[in-house]
RNA sequence: GCUCCUGUGGUGUAGUCCGGCUAAGCAUACUGCCCUCUCAAGGCAGUGAUCCCGGGUUCAAAUCCCGGCGGGAGCACCA
């Protein structure tokens, strides 16, 4: 009998054929947008198992398309995995390779594995439906010599597309001789008009993960019919295969994630940029105060798995938590304000701890008796009722109304009256807090994702450096976005 | 339409390859209690899944086989 080795795991599931001090894994992005949650998924993914077999990652901007690369982008997704704390043992370019996919593109023609063809996108389409070849299908290796020289030169755009002779009655659509190679004579951020002819994802990616020494290679669903194609191209090269695995794409129900909604979004100023709170953005994620540890536990805990879910903001917002909650400051904050007078009151400054367990030090606050609280407190007191100014002391309410009034009776703590956060309106500062809700309810716009709060709060808080997290007691947490505007992170 | 992928509590997953040790672990959400000068964090407890459905194989199935059904994706000279 063989026992089963069938403990608990930790982390991600390992990986099939990989040998320790042996894997090397790639995230391949193309740099034409700014890095999303699924950008920190997938390199969250390919940098822990190269780190878990003490292996490498490579950063490989997958820029064959310089009609949507831009130079700004490069640098974008750089600074999200910097920030993501995603580290890369060697950064490169798929353009800077072109020599070389122009060779293996040669290969293939010489060896009759390609075609030129001629034909326009509808007819190409209309056969690839129909599966039935085209007439260029059949040119012999002179015509495919002549044409694809045409093609740095005299072909214009649109004119002719390299080929590859799939099979164009197979059923995976994928394979009926698709595109490898097309003429685009935009300029290219890095390399302006040098080239003309580009590969497109299948080819360049093939060739790109082969002589990277790719071991395992990671992408979303959507690609796994273009896997078949992808091993068929190695082959007929005769290059070496990675390992090609398929995980589901990661995106938040009402937080779209393509550049096609949000572009729009941003250009019609129904959000305020890229770095939007309300964007699942790394940029729009950093700001409404989502820290890089809590989206890689969040990653992490979703496992390795092709199954389509959306998972709840809630959990990444869980994660964050636990992780901010020790290292945030508690500052009172109050909406809505009544003013309350303290008739009593004979303290002239109070010493306040910024963290209940933790030591982050202490505040000032000087008192004169006269406080805000919350709107939203005070609808719940009646004149008798005694409730504790937190930190303070005990009142007992005298008045109430727009000016309320209270007298102390007590600076003891008790446990059983309710106790509320003030500020004093010896210094008060106003500030806006930012609440974000999600940006799409069943694919229509919501006009109310975002809240803009009026509050007061400390003074305290303009000695903050900008970018803190703040937990606002009783209210929530909030990342301090400027001086006069704190963006909501969660409760 | 065709092809491929997928289906475990409200949600996300572990376990499924190599059937029993688990009538199902963890996290999140929710509820209650404890702690606490916060409605946070922490501690404890609880609610909640006949593992999509129907057959079959087997002493034994979430796990293997067959047949359904649901969901998603692809069908570009974009990645």
């Amino acid at each position: 009998m063989i026992v089963k080795p069938k403990q608990e795991r930790t982390g991600l599931p390992p990986l099939e054929g990989a040998e320790q001090g042996h894997v090397i894994t790639r995230f391949p992005p193309e740099p034409n947008g700014y890095p999303h949650i699924g950008h920190a998924k997938a390199s969250i993914i390919d940098e822990e198992y190269a780190k878990m077999y003490g292996g490498k990652l490579i950063l490989r901007f997958d820029d064959t398309n310089p009609e949507k690369e831009r130079l700004e982008y490069y640098a974008a997704i750089k600074v999200g995995l910097d920030w993501l704390g995603v580290k890369y043992d060697l950064i490169k370019n798929t353009s800077d390779d072109m020599e070389i996919i122009y060779k293996k593109a040669r290969e293939l023609i010489d060896a009759g594995y390609v075609y030129v063809c001629t034909c326009d996108k509808e007819t190409i389409s209309k056969n690839r439906r129909e599966m039935i070849p085209c007439k260029c299908r059949a040119g012999n290796l002179d015509q495919n010599n002549m044409r694809w020289n045409k093609m740095f030169d005299k072909f214009k755009p649109g004119e002719a597309i390299v080929r590859f002779r799939g099979d164009m009655s197979s059923e995976n659509t994928v394979m009926r001789d698709p595109t490898l190679l097309r003429i685009i004579d935009e300029s290219h951020p890095i390399h302006k008009n040098k080239y003309r002819v580009w590969p497109n994802y299948d080819f360049a990616v093939a060739i790109e993960d082969s002589i990277d020494g790719i071991t395992h290679a990671f992408r979303t669903k959507e690609y796994e019919l273009r896997t078949e194609l992808y091993y068929t191209l190695l082959d007929k090269l005769g290059m070496r295969k990675p390992k090609m695995l398929e995980f589901s794409r990661l995106e938040f129900e009402g937080m779209p994630v393509s550049k096609r909604v949000l572009k729009p979004l941003v250009e019609e100023g129904k959000v305020s940029g890229f770095d939007d709170p309300r964007l699942p953005t790394l940029e729009g994620l950093r700001r409404r105060g989502i820290v890089p540890e809590a989206i890689r536990k969040f990653v992490l805990s979703l496992g390795f798995t092709k199954s389509d879910t959306m998972p709840p903001f809630e959990t990444l917002e869980s994660f964050n938590r636990k992780i901010i909650d020790p290292v945030s400051i508690r500052l009172f904050i109050v909406f809505d304000p009544v003013k309350l007078t303290v008739i009593n009151n004979n303290l002239t400054e109070i010493e306040i701890s910024n963290h209940p367990q933790n030591d982050m030090g202490k505040r000032r606050i000087k008192i004169d008796g006269n406080f805000y609280i919350s709107g939203s407190d005070t609808r719940t007191l009646k004149i008798g009722d005694e409730v504790r100014l937190l930190e303070l002391y005990n009142i007992r309410i005298t008045k109430t109304g727009p000016e309320m009034e209270g007298e102390v009776t007590d600076t003891n703590y008790k446990p059983d009256i309710p106790k509320i956060q003030w500020v004093s309106r010896k210094n008060p500062v106003n500030i806006e807090v930012l609440i974000s809700d999600v940006l799409f309810i069943n694919d229509q716009f919501n006009e109310n994702s975002l809240e803009v709060k009026q509050a007061i709060t400390e003074q305290h808080y303009l000695e903050l450096n900008v970018g803190v997290e703040i937990q606002f007691v009783r209210f929530g947490y909030c990342r301090k976005d400027s001086a006069n505007q704190a963006i909501y992170t969660h409760k």
